[in-house]
DNA sequence: CGTGAAAATCTAGAAAA
DNA sequence: TTTTCTAGATTTTCACG
């Protein structure tokens, strides 16, 4: 996904991008209503936005106990070796493993954390043994459960 | 949002909920067609689905870095003690802090995992002085950055 | 960026499996 | 009950001003 130039987002597209990242499933011109444009401009501007990678997909809010899993955890990776073959080998695989929800290659001492999502605490072993200790890359992993997860602003404002 | 009973989903609303995570503002006729059923069918599944909260919302992806926050970090929160009413007490404010993404109460060491992306490491380090050192319920705090967060899937299923 | 009109889609209700 | 059919209302979309 290449970085498209940076026309910086004037407040018609914030307000889009503000209204669509809490209601992805609005119609187009209750949009274009709310943010105070004709529907076809609104359009244009919605497309525009994707093209340029501002907004770069739509997506359900599942639950996901609803799905069979109830159970998440956070698990810190750390490489074997800090060298990029290695970094390159783990990124590759570990956004599809199964259950993975989210990604995260850290700054600290480490390397990744996995935010996965499970049927059960077996299932969690099984992640971890099949998945994370047997993979070349990995040295130690750490793995925490999640008693809950809230979700904050997904149209994050500088704060004051 | 309360916990409406568990019918448990069949193979129909499955495919609707596997098609929407990745792509929640698609018609819904094609949705319809998609998963093999007619129209309307189509449209009282996904109400339902909604309903019974199995969906609980539809979002928009945004690419922070073009609303000008491209620092992203991780902070763990340990609270002075682990009352119940401190717990209440930072958990009823952390999903509202400017840049928060998501909060995890953790069941580890570290009672609270802040997933935060800000402007620049000056609002970074303005984030945890003037929101979490200075909450009269959080002990000690520890911040990683992030080099880069990759999603993983949207629909888990369970690992084999 | 807005207007207008054609095309596509949405949606409720009646009928059927 | 659940799904499909049908048709009127709404929405999407694009050429043009």
């Amino acid at each position: 996904m290449p970085k498209i130039p940076q026309p910086p987002l004037d407040e018609v597209d914030r307000s889009i991008v503000r209204v669509l990242a809490q209601n992805a499933r609005i119609a187009n011109n209750a949009l274009a209503d709310e943010v105070g444009v004709a529907a076809s401009t609104c359009l244009a501007r919605v497309r525009s936005l994707r093209d340029r990678g501002v907004i770069r997909g739509f997506q359900a809010d599942v639950d996901l106990s609803a799905l069979g899993m109830p159970l998440q955890a956070m698990i810190s990776v750390r490489l074997r070796a800090h060298t990029r073959e290695q970094n390159e080998s783990f990124r590759s695989v570990a956004p599809g493993l199964p259950g993975v929800l989210e990604v995260f290659h850290m700054a600290g001492s480490d390397d990744y954390l996995l935010h996965v999502a499970v049927a059960d605490s077996d299932a969690l072993r099984d992640f971890v043994v099949d998945h994370l200790t047997t993979h070349p890359a990995v040295g130690q992993t750490q793995t925490n459960l999640i008693f809950e997860r809230m979700a904050g602003s997904r149209f994050p404002e500088p704060g004051r």
